[in-house]
DNA sequence: AATGAATGAGGGTTCATTCAT
DNA sequence: TATGAATGAACCCTCATTCAT
């Protein structure tokens, strides 16, 4: 009845609601009346707004991830080599993904399953993101920091792989509750995997010469942190 | 009409004609008449012998992976050493995917959303396998084969996320069109990943730097293999 | 629930339902619910016998159309002359219509309509009377009872035309209430302007009184012209 | 936005449109917001005009029959003898349709369809001149022109309904593509079947009785003259 | 006067599931 | 045991219409 909201407020709602909704009983098991009470608006406004009940389920990513994915590419010119911008996108994917559950439910159990998602302009936006940890895994193979025969496919899957696994575990088993401290772990893995001999480390020697005459070698610090 | 065929056989005729078409469609959007109509009975037959569409669903996985795991079980048990069970493993999964390719798209886009799944029998057997790998990695743990810090439960994610990923690209985008091909690069890089020795990848060098003014070199431990 | 008529009754009720129900509120106004209340069967079992509304539609006129079409053409055969047999079609017709104000009501006014009815199997039902009439009035032509300038097409129209005007008068002001007693003096206009000479009606007889006493008459020749 | 066109000129706006495409789609097919869009305002003035979709339908003939009737009616009275009016008016008919495809569109699959139109003031306006039909049917008879026994409703049944089926024709079936080229055969026709010199013919002899005794016997006049 | 925005009301259609035969 | 036949229960979507601005 009354206008109480403005349009894009509406809108938003709408978009806020069915992700919590589509998150918690699956796309195909939610109703677009159940959807439209939880707004507080009509069924017939919910498709004034979007065209079909899919079209809203598209939309919900394009929102979600425009602002991620552009400070994800602001971010990574001010990192220096492949393994921090890939530590840095490895991050940035586990926050978005632990600061939004529902999101992350949908992602992984309603988007990545639907062929129509690849179609969309969204997916475009999401698929940006992943673009970036290739050309980063590139970037470390053609300096020398990686293996030049890895596939860099092959890595990427393992990283976003990995991620939607540990995605899909909380979301189904509760298991990992918190998704961040694993980056640290699974970068680090994923780096003693493809990084060329650490090269760095193996040159780091200390050498402690005594005035006692005595020559103390330490090793040098090599230890990775977790 | 006459009874041309076992009870089991067709009971396993709707299971096949059921997985090609939940796996090309999706759970949803199948429909038992039409599942019906292909197997070449009625409706009502179906529900015969699965009480529901979603007992239909989850009745899929069990007899297609009853074989793999049990041969799984045999073949481990002569494999000496974690690496070498952990690849026999992955080299399963791949195997069991590639040849499976429906089976492969039911199990990513239909049961690994679905929550019900979890409760199942079906499911018990399928997390059989992942036990047999947490397994694997953690016998590499304790008998000093991968680090001592690394997380299992980590390490499988990035095994069955990186499997799954290639999985659902290749049904999806037609990516990689062979699998297998795939099982010694990823385990490998997960390897170095975990493997001790791929610590000490830093080529620390001990100098002894004796009274008698001699300095002996001694070569650290540096050994990598790809 | 139970199964107390046989299929083809349950499908004809349907049919007669629907056929109560569209005459009485159009097709656009009537619901399938409320068809299927009257019917007493369920909205589900509709769509068993029909594949859509318009089919539901489009089926009706199919079997009231059958057997008038057949019967007209057991008995044309039987009857001389193209004036005879244009009465009796039109006899037919207006038997028909006034037998079934409902059908009438629905070829009237929904039928008639209906672009997409002219593609229907029906449509070629109700096709094939006009074409008696059309062949009926060609013949009358061809043999030179019919004046040989005159539209067989348009002299049909007329035909066609007059018998639906009386009948949509009639559904909707309740004007004619008689069909039939209309049939002669409209078949008497038409032959009337159509005919070669007013032929039995006139009497033409020429006397030729001789001088012998003689009387000849003579058949006159009282061609029209048109 | 800015008022651009006068307020009867919007009205007739979308009188026009709403004309193109409720013959074009049907009155029940056809939507007010494509017709709003169409005609450039919104959906909200479409009613400010109109007080409801079927009011606006009914307002389209309202406008476009008010000419030709009154022409129709300052042409009559310039005439002499039923034939010639009935001539004039069908000449009228077959023009104003042939003319106004989307308007015969309207009125044969639309309006005479609709109950509610009956009731209307457009109804009267059209029905005013099909009482001018009536009325010169009526006068051929009273003054001996027609046959005293044919039924003045059921010719003007037979010339409408010849329009009508002509027209209905013509926009489902592109059939007679030329109207008004109908208009003397088909009076000719309907004439013919009325006129009273038809009947006569049959009984018009002339008998000369000469002088010199001889008989002499012509044919009775019976051309009809067009 | 004109409209952007909202919605009530409803309708066609689908399908998993049941049950008498 | 197998199934033809029937349906309850929903859901997506549309659109004429309203009203505050």
């Amino acid at each position: 009845m009354a206008k109480k909201t403005s349009k894009t407020a509406r809108k938003n709602k709408i978009i806020e609601t069915a992700l919590k909704i589509f998150a918690e009983k699956g796309f195909a098991d939610a109703t677009i009346s159940e959807i439209s009470k939880a707004a507080g608006v009509s069924d017939a406004t919910v498709y004034e707004y979007f065209k079909t009940k899919e079209d809203l389920l598209f939309t919900i990513p394009e929102e979600i991830t425009e602002e991620p994915a552009k400070d994800m590419e602001k971010i990574l010119p001010f990192l220096r080599g492949a393994e921090c911008k890939l530590r840095a996108i490895v991050q940035g994917y586990m926050t978005l993904y632990e600061m939004n559950p529902n999101y992350t439910a949908l992602v992984m159990l309603q988007l990545k399953t639907n062929r129509n998602f690849l179609k969309t302009k969204s997916y475009e936006k999401v698929r940006s993101i992943a673009q970036m940890l290739l050309r980063c895994i590139q970037e470390g193979i053609d300096n020398g920091t990686f293996h030049k025969d890895i596939d860099p496919y092959l890595v990427r899957s393992m990283i976003l792989g990995t991620i939607e696994h540990l995605c899909i575990r909380r979301h189904l088993l509760g298991a990992p509750t918190n998704l961040v401290e694993h980056v640290d772990p699974l970068v680090d893995m994923i780096l003693g995997g493809i990084r060329v001999q650490a090269q760095p480390k193996s040159i780091s020697v200390h050498l402690h010469i005594a005035d006692d005459g005595q020559t103390k070698v330490e090793p040098g610090n090599t230890a990775e942190d977790t």
